[in-house]
DNA sequence: AGCACGCCGACT
DNA sequence: GTCGGCGTGCTC
């Protein structure tokens, strides 16, 4: 393939800068015509010429629309067309949809280059150059040249949610948990077609597991690991892997969901309800919604798994959208039961039949007692009759900071160095501590000679010493047993309830069901703690049946994911802005200003679906505007106050889109 | 961000 | 007259 000499080149610079974020056309000198390569990382100067950015090519033409006069593209920094079209063309749908900028997305999925491995790669892989550019077809062409779509010639389409009923199951040397083994199942069939994988998870307990079973299918040679634990030179040579068009499956977390992979089978998202799939950093994007926008892109096979479907998920099957699945495995009952009012003490936090479980289980197997996270019980109780604690202001949750501290209104902020319980008059409240060690001192009295093991996050236990044992952890933390546990105990429901935003109920479905997932097909399943309502969902695993009524009563009542919001914090003078830009657009609401801790301003703003697009580039306007005002704002305030005190934080405007918690709304 | 341009006040 | 302070605007 031969490359015509390039006249110009069309660039997006590497900043962060929100004015900065679109193209750039430059000149391209006569010594690099023939290197350069849509998709390569350059060096341009940038305006006076002694400042100088990186940039990545994303267009080569003959001519060029920009009326001033061109400064020549510097350098290129190397021949490995890193940002193929496909992967710029994802960017800018994600930058678009989440008001952000592309080069934020792109720092999300370009690692740093490692010079001494890629040279020693390319030594070893002398066609790759040439083999990626007939894989992004490097002519000159406009931008958007998507890979193709899998299912050229072969069968349709399928975007699926697959409802996982849970389970561990061995096979070989390792145990891993079912879903797992059947998305290996689903995987071969790609790769055998010549086309990738891409598997997005949001642990990296996750990530192991589907490594083992990638192995045990022995399927290690196209396995390919992005996780941010692998170090950074193995990442770059994964990277370079990855552009090549060789076959593979990618498993990583949210990061993954990028991976650019030219000839996309499958896109399989497990856990797609899960909060640690949303990216913390600007631009704030869901890898759920990457992922639908990467399927709608590239017309790849899709499939979004988890226990629990989350409601945004439930809103694309009622659509028809996706088509929903369930799993076929069987699956213990689960024996839900609730503690009895009025009660504190540890012997009533812990019920009979947890006992007797216990008792009964011992002798063949694993228990594994699942207890809430202790950070996650920020919110309080009476301690007379389990209701939620409540401002007598507001009515806001009162929450407890550090242990010992004062309780203070979430929502208003006063303190409350005194509590009346409004429903019975108690007087103390208590905290929904989860206290691992107190339980497990408890178990140990009750089971002499039982093993008692605690788990903690910083650990990395994925297998048991052995079997006849007792083991007490936090979500996330639970090791497999190596055909499911013979019981599984949760405790402290009441505490996962006690979170407080839009989506409680289904975190809370989602994280006992995940315990309940770790027990063996004939094992026994008690939950404490559930509420009647939850209880009764989970002893008929009825979840999508009660996601989809709580997708329901959120179209009755306005509220997402039956809309779109999206939370906008900025300085205070912020609000004409906000409303000024907004004005014209067709929003359902803009609720705030609210304060923040840091003294923000902040506003959420209701929309519909079919707007989103309009509402996401009227924010980003405001992103722009606001930080070409930003100096000048603190210029003055330099001025006005008088510069011993200087608070100088660069008050930036931010928009977070679909945030999962929406405390503020809850009534 | 960082740098140049330009519009007002104080000056050899 | 003109030197230079610092807002303002732009970066192909």
């Amino acid at each position: 393939m031969t490359i015509p000499n390039a006249r110009f080149a069309r660039v997006v610079l590497d900043s962060s800068l929100p004015q900065l974020d679109h193209p750039f056309d430059y000149a391209v000198p006569e010594n690099l015509a023939t290197e350069i390569r849509v998709g390569q990382r350059v060096i341009v100067p940038l305006r006076s010429g002694n400042r100088r950015s990186d940039a990545f090519v994303i267009e080569l033409a003959d001519a060029t629309e920009f009326p001033g006069t061109l400064s020549e593209i510097e350098s290129i920094v190397s021949p490995v067309p890193v940002v193929p079209g496909h992967l710029y063309e994802l960017a800018r749908a994600v930058a678009d949809r989440q008001a952000g900028s592309v080069s934020d997305v792109l720092r999300l999925c370009v690692p740093t280059r490692y010079v001494r491995v890629e040279k020693s790669f390319l030594e070893q892989n002398p066609d790759y150059l040439a083999r990626a550019d007939s894989e992004s077809d490097v002519e000159k062409r406009p931008i958007a040249v998507s890979p193709t779509p899998a299912a050229a010639g072969s069968q349709a389409t399928q975007r699926l949610f697959i409802l996982d009923a849970g389970g561990t199951e061995q096979r070989g040397a390792w145990s891993a948990p079912r879903w797992s083994w059947s998305f290996v199942e689903r995987a071969k069939d790609y790769i055998a077609r010549g086309q990738s994988v891409v598997c997005v998870v949001p642990d990296f307990r996750d990530v192991s597991h589907v490594e083992h079973a990638l192995a045990h299918a022995n399927l290690e040679s196209v396995t390919v690991r992005v996780d941010g634990d692998v170090p950074s030179a193995q990442r770059w040579l994964a990277y370079l892997r990855i552009l090549s068009g060789e076959p593979l499956i990618v498993v990583g977390k949210r990061s993954a969901v990028y991976a650019p992979v030219p000839r996309l089978g499958l896109l399989y998202l497990w856990g797609e309800g899960d909060d640690s799939l949303v990216e913390p950093h600007a631009p704030y994007a869901h890898a759920r919604d990457v992922a639908l926008i990467r399927q709608n892109l590239t017309g790849c096979d899709l499939v979004l798994s988890s226990f629990v479907p989350s409601a945004a998920v439930m809103r694309l099957v009622r659509m028809n959208y996706l088509d929903l699945s369930k799993s076929s495995s069987t699956r213990p009952k689960i024996q839900a039961t609730d503690l009895e009012r009025g009660s504190s003490d540890l012997s009533q936090r812990i019920p009979s039949q947890v006992f007797s479980a216990i008792r009964e289980a011992l002798p063949d197997g694993a228990v594994l007692v699942h207890v809430a996270k202790p950070g996650f019980a920020s919110t309080t109780r009476c301690a007379q009759c389990r209701e939620r604690a409540r401002c007598s202001e507001c009515s806001g949750p009162l929450r407890l900071g550090a242990r010992g501290s004062v309780p203070m209104c979430g929502w208003c902020g006063r303190m409350h160095p005194t509590f009346e319980c409004r429903s019975c008059g108690g007087v103390s409240l208590i905290a929904g501590m989860s206290g691992q060690s107190k339980i497990a001192e408890e178990l140990g009295r009750a089971f002499v000679g039982a093993r008692i093991v605690v788990t903690e996050a910083s650990q990395q236990m994925s297998e048991l010493p052995d079997d006849r044992v007792i083991v007490i952890a936090t979500p996330g933390t639970e090791p497999l047993a190596r055909n499911g546990y013979r019981a599984v105990i949760i405790l402290d429901g009441e505490v996962t309830r006690s979170r407080d935003d839009l989506d409680t109920d289904v975190h809370a479905l989602s994280a006992w069901l995940t315990a309940a997932s770790f027990a063996a097909d004939d094992g026994r399943i008690v939950a404490v703690g559930t509420g009647p309502l939850l209880g009764r969902v989970m002893a008929t695993r009825d979840v999508d049946g009660f996601v989809a009524q709580s997708l329901l009563d959120r179209e009755v009542l306005g509220l997402p994911p039956a809309v779109r919001s999206a939370v906008v914090e900025g300085p205070t003078e912020l609000e004409p802005q906000v409303r000024q830009v907004l004005a014209d657009l067709p929003s359902r609401a803009i609720l705030g200003p609210t304060s923040t801790r840091d003294s923000k301003q902040r506003f959420i703003v209701l929309f519909d679906y079919r707007n989103g697009a309009e509402i996401a580039k009227s924010l980003r306007a405001l992103i722009v505007t606001s930080a070409q005002q930003s100096r000048k704002r603190a210029s003055a305030q330099m001025r006005s106050e008088s510069a011993d005190q200087a608070p100088s934080r660069t008050t930036r405007v931010t928009v977070r889109m679909d945030d999962t918690a929406l405390a503020h709304l809850e009534s």
